[in-house]
DNA sequence: CTGTACCTGATAATCGTTATCATGAAGATG
DNA sequence: CATCTTCATGATAACGATTATCAGGTACAG
């Protein structure tokens, strides 16, 4: 069964990033994908932009590897307007996005403080395990 | 009642909110409904506790109203984590909120000088009609 | 009161996402 | 290198939230 790694010591040898998990071809095609651009792709583009690259790899496999990568912290997840899960690759150390909804190009941002703040009002309330999503969206200079 | 006048002329007469939008039975029980609480709640949701107390009312009509309130800025909407579209009646001003992921409890936060930074960001990157959304989402005291 | 344009709601259609499950491949072991 | 166990894959079905459809009802201006 099962055997998901002990929680204390960790025995991995070839796994790719201490997460568990296998090294596949179609999770090194989309990790390569993520890692191509930096802006926001919903699993629906990231799956067409493989198919049309030539990779082969099924719509399933996509959500679930995107899922899991976000999981890990790899890549960062939004919802877009609508509702769609949207990812995108993390640069360094924890940011924030500044999006047009004409169309869809995405500056980031660092609220100075801001962790430190959210970490306080959530402390004051009672709150543990903070997540936050801080996400502008407007209409950039291009878009009127 | 709302009355932020409207732009220019108007020749509405009884319409209820300027909207242009006919007062109908279901309008007001939706109106009612989200007004009795200050959470948020799903179009499903909201659907269902008229359904209980007794109003006769359609799911495709909950969305719709709900829709046009958030539109006419009479409610707040936010998409929860699973993607799903949460609304909540405004309470005054611009506000934020602290959830939590376990039992879904919503505190009322106002970040000090938030709305300032953000049309400040924004305005250095040639963005305009800022619209932005933070939300802290965590674990509450109760739900461990 | 009357007419008409808008509203309603049961239902079908969409669409993003997740579950299923038989098959294939990764990686540990002999 | 051979083998074996287990996890990963992917075609497809299932799912759930939301939206479109459209016949019939109703608000409200005249």
């Amino acid at each position: 069964m099962g055997i998901d790694m002990p929680p204390t010591e960790i025995t991995m040898t070839s796994t790719d990033t201490n997460t568990g998990l296998r090294r596949t071809r179609q999770r090194a095609a989309v990790g390569a994908a993520m890692g191509r651009s930096s802006e926001f792709h919903t699993a629906q583009e990231v799956h067409a932009a493989l198919r049309d690259s030539g990779d082969s790899i099924g719509l399933a496999t996509v959500y679930r590897t995107l899922t899991q990568m976000a999981e890990a912290g790899e890549i960062d997840c939004i919802r877009t307007p609508d509702g769609q899960a949207a990812y995108r690759r993390c640069s360094s150390g924890h940011h924030h996005h500044l999006i047009c909804r004409g169309c869809g190009r995405a500056v980031e941002i660092s609220p100075p403080s801001f962790e430190a703040w959210a970490n306080q009002i959530a402390t004051e309330n009672g709150f543990t395990q903070i997540d936050h999503e801080l996400e502008l969206f407007g209409r950039c200079a291009a878009c009127s």
